[in-house]
DNA sequence: TTGTACGCGTTATCAA
DNA sequence: TTGATAACGCGTACAA
């Protein structure tokens, strides 16, 4: 352990007490401005560095938040990161960054490594075989404040930043009907994924206003990764060719990315052949062989959101438990149709 | 504040004292099975989560390492946070994330504030117009270690672990040479960083080994983001045509897909006007109009390694200071040229 | 094997 | 305006 300086040692250097020097250090009422600037100068000659742990510790707050995400990689939750990174930054937060890897178990170590270390608050996605509402709960009970984003829990009293998934889901669906489409599948999340069930609900929707008749062989779970995305959409083609569909719904972009693979390695056109619409708008959504329509979620702006919401509740014990919706937004790109 | 459990309120429920159930709780050894037995049972039952901030205290040792990034949305970073993450937390380490957002002062924000956290050690990719080679040093002096990745500070006994960037430019550069190419200009890092200022010694080297001559017009700084490379692509087509080059190095991916978007623009064609390459083999690159030649840098492994020699330093003193070597791999693609 | 006393570095509280 | 003292929750060192 190096050399590191603490309010005593700096209070002996002055020949003052500790208080005034934490005083002093926290910008406190109640001090003579001469005194301040002494304190202020020898701390900083000394090369002080708060312990914010000490800090913690007395005052049991740590101004910290911890973001639980599934995924790191996808462009959507590193862009979430970057706007609740932006307003913890203002706010004068730290941020500490854990990850599920889409795994329950993992999700609720790194919720319990994140109460461990007494963070004010919690952001959370979660996992995609998650079922942790009793973690949530005791997390609560313990006065941490749990703000969900994307992926919500609801019921438990906790707020949630997400979009309107149904509807978008619906919209985007009924896009595809306006082309004419009428055998269209579905590549969905789990439905124990609040996204997973929401975003089936309006392809159904769409399509039962639209009188077209659900066929169970184009509901296949893909969850939310590209792999996932390529296999469902290997075990469509392992349908009868008749029964192909003529449309692909998947449940975000990443397992549109691997629907789209799985098309074209078979030598399938996209959207001649088959169409496809996806949800997020991904960063490499407008790059791929056929630029892919999709869904935006306003990654940033949920990011930034949420982070707000989650430091109102922390300041203020009244702040009312919100399910804040953000504006989605249909991206008309190639994939989705030549006609029109 | 909600309820949280303590273990004196173990203690007292069991009528044991704090340290017999601190003991259990911490798998020591001088303890009777059986009683380890019924206070873990007993801390589970009240739903007992450790106070890591108290134990850091007393520890002088947090278990956390902080991360410094310069930029959370390109895709090499979320990459290497992903190799770190694995590390950390299959090691029980935690992982505070920042951002410097590629500004200096920000940077040194987060250092101090992960220096008030008291983290074990400190991951740093250096912001573009970083200089805090004097905070560096002040923190390694407080005890806390620092290993570089990517963008790395020498000389001052941190460890650094990045791909051999001089070589690596000289290489991407000679392939350009190859393909007949003689004016070649290269959109430059700042050089104040050590990429930027390595990949531009070994584009130099490339055109002197090759007999070229270097023509100062030919070397722009447009920095590690996609608009800086915009920015310099333009001033280079702001060029009499006749002076234009006939092929770009560009510091890295992102800078590389703004300098493309500056010869579309204007009607050129990549890489039959103007051919292109980059460096790091962004998530992008392989989707980019033209196919973006690049020079890949292992981000996953990058943080893993980087994760793993720092949390080395931290378990042991007399770790040595190591300048440690991913390779590169040139990934060649439509964008460096149609000949050959 | 278990318990007691103390300290980690800071701030809250109350007294001066 | 300043200082003394206790407390935050836990682990270390030593004693029992």
């Amino acid at each position: 352990m190096g050399h590191r300086i603490t309010v005593k040692q700096i209070a002996d250097e002055l020949g003052v007490s500790m208080m005034t020097v934490s005083r002093a250090l926290n910008d406190s009422p109640n001090i003579e401005a001469k005194t301040r600037e002494k304190v202020l100068a020898t701390a900083k000659k000394m090369g002080y560095i708060q312990n914010h742990i000490a800090r913690s510790l007395v005052q049991r707050k740590t101004n910290t938040i911890g973001v639980v995400v599934p995924e790191i990689t996808h462009s959507f939750f590193p862009e979430v990161i970057r706007g609740v990174e932006e307003v913890t930054y203002a706010n004068n937060y730290q941020l500490i960054l854990t990850h599920s890897a889409e795994n329950a178990k993992r999700e609720i170590n790194a919720i319990d490594t994140l109460a461990s270390k007494r963070v004010d608050g919690i952001l959370i996605s979660t996992a995609e075989s998650a079922n942790s509402s009793k973690k949530y709960k005791q997390i609560m009970e313990m006065g941490m404040y749990i703000v969900f984003f994307d992926r919500c829990v609801h019921n438990i009293g906790a707020s949630c930043v997400r979009i309107e998934d149904e509807k978008s889901s619906y919209k985007i669906t009924e896009h595809l009907i306006s082309y004419g489409y009428t055998k269209i599948a579905h590549l969905s999340g789990p439905t124990s994924v609040s996204i997973g069930q929401t975003r089936l609900n309006g392809f159904k929707k769409a399509l039962k206003k639209n009188n077209i008749d659900l066929n169970k062989k184009y509901i296949v779970e893909s969850g939310f990764h590209e792999d996932g995305g390529y296999s469902a959409m290997k075990k469509i083609l392992d349908l009868p060719k008749k029964e192909w569909p003529r449309a692909i719904v998947a449940v975000n972009d990443p397992a549109a990315f691997g629907a789209m693979k799985a098309i074209l390695e078979v030598g399938l056109k996209v959207p001649e052949d088959i169409a496809i619409v996806g949800f997020s708008d991904d960063i490499r959504s407008e790059l791929m062989p056929a630029p892919l329509t999709t869904m935006r979620q306003p990654a940033y702006q949920i990011g930034k959101k949420a982070a707000e919401k989650l430091i109102k509740h922390i300041q203020n014990k009244d702040e009312l438990v919100e399910d804040i919706i953000i504006d989605s937004e249909l991206i008309i790109r190639k994939s989705c149709g030549i006609y029109k």
